[in-house]
Formats: C-alpha cells, sequence, structure tokens
RNA sequence: GGAGGGGUUCCCGAGUGGUUAAAGGGAACAGACUGUAAAUCUGUCGGCGACGCCUUCGAAGGUUCGAAUCCUUCCCCCUCCA
C-alpha cells in the first residue's frame, strides 16, 4: 500500500459527493504519515436492526480504503441517539430500544461488517459511553451552541418549516448530539450519507467550540439500485443483501445494466482508481466484452461475502442455467402420488409450487412459458401422464423434476 | 378543545347508484430481442377445472331491484387553529 498522499486522496475522494474540505484531509493525511499516527475516522450506524444491503456497504468500503490505509476505524453504534430517533427525512418516532436488542444488533452488525473490515483494527463503540454521563445542564449547555436559524439552514428542516409540517424540538437535538460524538472520539475524519451532511458538518463546529481540530468529512451517495434508478432498499426490492446466497447475489449484478456497472466499481469495489479506469477504457475501446467486466464484478463482491472458491462456483452455476441453456444442478425434486392416469397440467403446476394456483397456471401455459421435458406445452387442458419421472420448466429459471410413484 | 382533509385491488391513484373485478401509471410475471443484460415491443396481472360462479373498495349495520358510490355507528391516518 505504497500510495502517495495524492493517490490516497484520489482513492477516498472516489465514489464521495462532497469532501470538507480537501485541503485539511491532505493535510491530516500528511501528518499522520509523517507521525506514524493513525487517523481516527468515525461513521456511525442506527442500533435498529442491521439487516445490510450492498447499499450500506458503500459506506463500509469507505471505511475499508481508510483502514488499508492504516487508519483507525471507529464503527459508532448510536445506541443512545436511536431513542431519540434521527428526523432525516422522514422517519418517524421510533420504539425505545432495550439494552438487549441494541446489544444483540450490534453482535448482527458485527456478523456483517466484519466480512469487510478487519476485526482487528477495528474498534466498536457507543455513544451512550459518554451521552449517558451528560447532565441535563450540559445537555442544554450544548444545545446553547447552536441558534435556531442555523438549524433551520438544514434542508429538511427549513422545507418542513416552510411547508408548515411540524418540527418537534427534540428533533433539533438530534445534530448536536452527533456532532458531539465525534468531539468525545476526537474524530480526524467522520463518514456519512448525503443525508447526514448537516449532522456531520456538526461535528466540525462542536470540535471548533472544544478546541479541537475539525474533522474532515466525506459524505458518499445512496447507492442506486437494481433498477438503476431508485436508491437500493429493501422495501423496494431492488437491493442484494449482504447475507443473500452466493449465486443470488452473482445473478443480480450480472443483471444490472451497463452503465449502472461502472457506478458499482466505483463505489463498491476494492480495485484502485487506476485499474478500474483500465477496464472502462478496454470496454469502451472493445477489448473487453462488458459481460465480463460485469463478470469480474460479481465474483468480486460474491467473493466478498462467501469466499472465491464459492463465488467461482457462482459463476459455473450461472453458465450453466443462462448460457448454455443446460440445466442447474440443484432442480428441486417434487415426489407425487397421483391415484390417476392423468394429471392436470395447471393442477400439477400448482402442487409442484411452481405457481400459487391454477389461474396463475393457465396464464403461464397460454404464454407459452411451461414446457415438459423440453417441450413447450401452450394447451392448458393438458393432461400429463402419471408415470416415471418429468422436467417441469416454467419461464426462464425456473425448473421441478417431477418424480410420480404408484 | 375547535375546524378541515383522507382511508380503493402489491404501491400510487381515478371512480360519487347500474355496461365496475373497478380507468391510468408503477412494480411484478411471461413472450420476442439479447450478454439471464439494459432499453424497447407484446401480453398477463383477485380466486376458481372457468365463456360461468365466488370474494374484494378501513369495519359493522342499513336504504335500494341494484352500492366502492347514499344513510348510521365505529376504527385509523393527516393538517390547521387554540
Amino acid at each position: 500500500m505504497n500510495y502517495t498522499i495524492e493517490e490516497q486522496v484520489a482513492l477516498l475522494e472516489r465514489g464521495s459527493v462532497d469532501v470538507i474540505n480537501k485541503e485539511d484531509l491532505i493535510a491530516k493525511l500528511t501528518k499522520s504519515a509523517a507521525t506514524g499516527q493513525p487517523l481516527r475516522i468515525k461513521a456511525g450506524f442506527d442500533p435498529t436492526a442491521p439487516d445490510l444491503h450492498l447499499g450500506h456497504t458503500v459506506l463500509i468500503q469507505k471505511l475499508k480504503q481508510f483502514q488499508d490505509l492504516g487508519h483507525e476505524i471507529l464503527f459508532l453504534i448510536g445506541d443512545f441517539t436511536g431513542m431519540i430517533g434521527d428526523p432525516t427525512g422522514k422517519s418517524k418516532t421510533r420504539p425505545p430500544l432495550t439494552k438487549e436488542d441494541v446489544a444483540r444488533n450490534a453482535e448482527t452488525y458485527k456478523e456483517q461488517i466484519f466480512k469487510i473490515l478487519d476485526p482487528e483494527k477495528t474498534k466498536i463503540v457507543f455513544n451512550s459511553t459518554w451521552l449517558n454521563a451528560l447532565t441535563s445542564l450540559d445537555m442544554i449547555r450544548l444545545a446553547s451552541q447552536l441558534t435556531v436559524a442555523r438549524m433551520l439552514e438544514r434542508d429538511d428542516f427549513r422545507k418542513r418549516f416552510e411547508g408548515h409540517q411540524p418540527i418537534s424540538i427534540h428533533e433539533f437535538l438530534y445534530p448536536l448530539i452527533q456532532g458531539y460524538d465525534s468531539v468525545a472520539l476526537e474524530a480526524d475524519v467522520e463518514l456519512g450519507g448525503t443525508d447526514q451532511r448537516f449532522n456531520v458538518l456538526m461535528g466540525r463546529d462542536l470540535q471548533r467550540t472544544w478546541g479541537q481540530e475539525p474533522q474532515v468529512v466525506i459524505t458518499l451517495p445512496l447507492l442506486e439500485g437494481l433498477d438503476g434508478v431508485n436508491k437500493m432498499s429493501k422495501s423496494l426490492g431492488n437491493y442484494i443483501g449482504i447475507t443473500d446466497e452466493a449465486n443470488d447475489i452473482y445473478g443480480k449484478i450480472l443483471s444490472i445494466s451497463d452503465a449502472l456497472m461502472w457506478r458499482y466499481y466505483e463505489l463498491l469495489s476494492d480495485l484502485g482508481n487506476q485499474e478500474i479506469a483500465r477496464l472502462k477504457t478496454d470496454v469502451e475501446e472493445g477489448r473487453v466484452h462488458p459481460k465480463a467486466a460485469k463478470m469480474q464484478l460479481a465474483r468480486e463482491i460474491t467473493a466478498r461475502f462467501y469466499d472465491q472458491e464459492t463465488a467461482q462456483q457462482a459463476e459455473a452455476h450461472f453458465e450453466t442455467i443462462f448460457k448454455k441453456h443446460d440445466l442447474p444442478d440443484d432442480i428441486p425434486e417434487f415426489h407425487c402420488s397421483w391415484g390417476e392416469e392423468t394429471i392436470w397440467l395447471p393442477k400439477l403446476l400448482v402442487e409442484t409450487g411452481l405457481v400459487k394456483g391454477t389461474g396463475e397456471a393457465r396464464r403461464m401455459i397460454s404464454q407459452n412459458a411451461v414446457s415438459l421435458d423440453g417441450e413447450k406445452r401452450d394447451d392448458p387442458d393438458w393432461q400429463v401422464p402419471v408415470q416415471g419421472e418429468v422436467l417441469l420448466k416454467m419461464g426462464k429459471r425456473k425448473f421441478c423434476r417431477v418424480i410420480f410413484s404408484a
């Protein structure tokens, strides 16, 4: 890892929306290199149940870049702030979490983030540690650091205020407390999503007040989901969960658009800037097929959450089904003992669980989506002879081997 | 405490007595095309062995030959004023 300061900055800047500010970052990196003292990199996370998807890992990847450059990662779990409820966006009041909830969620976090970060070099901290110690007086003094007018600079507050939407007082405390976390941790750098810009900037102000050198703020964009338009989110169903099966992770990445692939490279890949630039040029100039580039990405991401070998297997699996138009290895089997000579095809589809009801089955059949032993069947009234076994295929990727028994 | 707005099929959102299983869009699924791409085009999109039957429009009752549409009560959400 022998990057020049310039190269380090370029890497850390990659994919980010803001770096506030770059001069400070250069200064801090230079100083760190000179003294051998690692920088303290802070990133805060909700203590709510973490079911992380690739979108969340954008931030974690950036932490990893810092980590690989030798800096210290402070993975902050906002167990105290979680009780206030982040007003950012339109999140509603959350039910308070118990200690047990937080502890359990923290464990889940660890399991997931340590697939990316090195546990030896990552410090997990809870903000209740220092925030519980604050008295009411401390809290009010903290609140005095900021004016309402300043608070209303924040976009979502301003819009709500101007739009005559309610804003609760406690919502004003959230940015302050998040900023205070930076003071308590003496953070050199804080990472956050773009939606956190105001909050993370607050850290700089408060650190100045406490006589500390203000942290550098790096904001990262929300990763686009598989559709390439909306942000990746579970509720939109356009996500890749980091606990998804290897075959799914691989397959989903290969299904994204070519344009989106570069975005994913930028935000998710461990490759250096130059390597990505070279790959992109190769694709643009026809030396590398875009699909090959996408496969490389899919392998990298899959291997991150599993291992190299599993990623290879996922790729082989993928190729088997889709490229060679061959059958996958793991076709589910369905043992069927039907008391008659034949079975109505839609009925069979329902029995195997390939469809929810005969209505859907009829639809699939009439849409030419169903084949038996490789032969298309478009007659919804077809009676399947009950004997031996038959390979059922519906759509492109749903298979079932039906084994009839007396 | 007072005033107002709203709850429709997965989501958004039309529909204010009958031709409404309910417009339109999105999502999803299937087919064509391909690199399982993306984009595009086409079709489907409550359930049912199905040219008919059954269940849906916050909940429960009622009016009517007939209700998502009218009446009554209840539940829930939102905004404004205080």
